[in-house]
DNA sequence: GAGAACTTGCACATCCATGTGCAAATATAC
DNA sequence: GTATATTTGCACATGGATGTGCAAGTTCTC
């Protein structure tokens, strides 16, 4: 406590780094469970003391905000990675929903947490680039005819993006038990193109295609 | 105060009724806005005395009880209104969806207000009968072939429930500026019998018949 | 193994929301 | 018009969470 440099993003010694990589864990844990979980419930969750907390951040606040970082950093590489330029809209719509999976589960707490007070356009921030390039898509695909008219591109991904949480959310996680599980995102990936007007059976040869393709 | 007839549901005095409503429209307006307004804001919203709340609603839990129990009678009426026992499955989902739209667009803030502690289940209790009708619907329609069977009907009934949502959160409101607008809830409709797997067209008509019917 | 980085365990101050009590003022129903 | 339901404006108690200070451990790093 005496020498503050934990409060940046780099701890000197190794157990500080660990403990700090455990108190973003337990925090996602921990706000998943409950947005308004308090600091000390995040500590405890970590193995750590609530003084320790304030040693890594600074505030709440703080804590939330390197959550962000870290999902938006995330979020971008998997993006960059699953990229397909030439593809068809179809396609490239898949393999989108397809990257997104993995790291969405992995911080879907953001989402509640984004309808709060503080940081609401920050996490909007971070999902706009995800939903410019998902809208960019679709409008592509209507004018090729591959995706239906029936709401406007931006609507639409509004709408797909909204699939993609709830199918999330729907997930089995520590908390909720399974019903059904889509550890790979394939039936993620195909509602979204059925939302977006491909028909089932088209939907899901593509989606098969993309998986694939990705790994 | 000395007479504590108010905490029941109907007060004596007019000005008295038309408070209890008054708080009930600000506990909407301001939990929408954010879910962890505090009843100061609230009671200050209506035009009253934080002291007054208390009046009519003896806690927090009890106002947003009161508040949860008026919606489920209103979308328990509007469903019974809708319903159409012999109809098609995509004319009774469609019907279903245009029924919904006033009355959850009236609601919406209590979806946020769902994933918080308090009242999860509450909440979850007056979307089941919804969400249970709708994946009866679903279910038959997958069996008569109107719609797709990519995702299980309880999973394909929280992705329409959840396209719904999306868009009513989507629509214009005191604090968020019109990018486009669906009063009457038909291109909601399309969108989700689309996402059960219906030809963007066939949706179209579908639910054009529905709306005409409607009213 | 010595010095620095980090953790711990208190104690403490602060802020904010909730819920209650009471006396005085107001408005309404009859 | 008068009894009374209701509102108001305090004041106060409580509880919980946040954030800070400090002294004494631990443990990593060099």
């Amino acid at each position: 406590m005496t020498t503050e440099r934990a409060a940046a993003g780099q701890p000197r010694r190794s157990h500080a780094r660990s403990n700090r990589v455990r108190l973003l864990a337990a925090a996602r844990e921990e706000l998943g469970r409950d947005p308004d979980a308090s600091l000390d419930e995040i500590a405890r969750a970590a193995g750590v003391v609530r003084r320790t907390l304030y040693g890594h951040f600074p505030s709440r606040e703080a804590l939330i905000d390197a959550l962000a970082t870290e999902a938006e950093e995330r979020l971008e590489d998997a993006f960059t990675a699953a990229r397909r330029p030439g593809a068809e809209p179809p396609a490239a719509l898949a393999g989108l929903v397809l990257a997104s999976w993995e790291v969405g589960d992995h911080y879907r707490m953001l989402i509640s947490l984004a309808r709060r007070r503080l940081g609401e356009e920050r996490l909007r921030a971070i999902l706009a680039p995800a939903r410019a390039e998902a809208a960019a898509i679709l409008d592509r695909g209507q004018q090729d005819g591959s995706f239906g008219t029936h709401l406007p591109a931006p609507v639409l991904a509004l709408a797909t993006e909204s699939v993609v949480l709830a199918l999330l959310e729907s997930q089995p996680s520590p908390q909720r038990s399974a019903q059904w599980s889509d550890p790979t995102g394939a039936a993620a990936a195909t509602a979204v193109l059925v939302t977006a007007g491909v028909a089932p059976a088209a939907a899901r040869i593509y989606v098969q295609a993309a998986l694939r393709t990705g790994r």
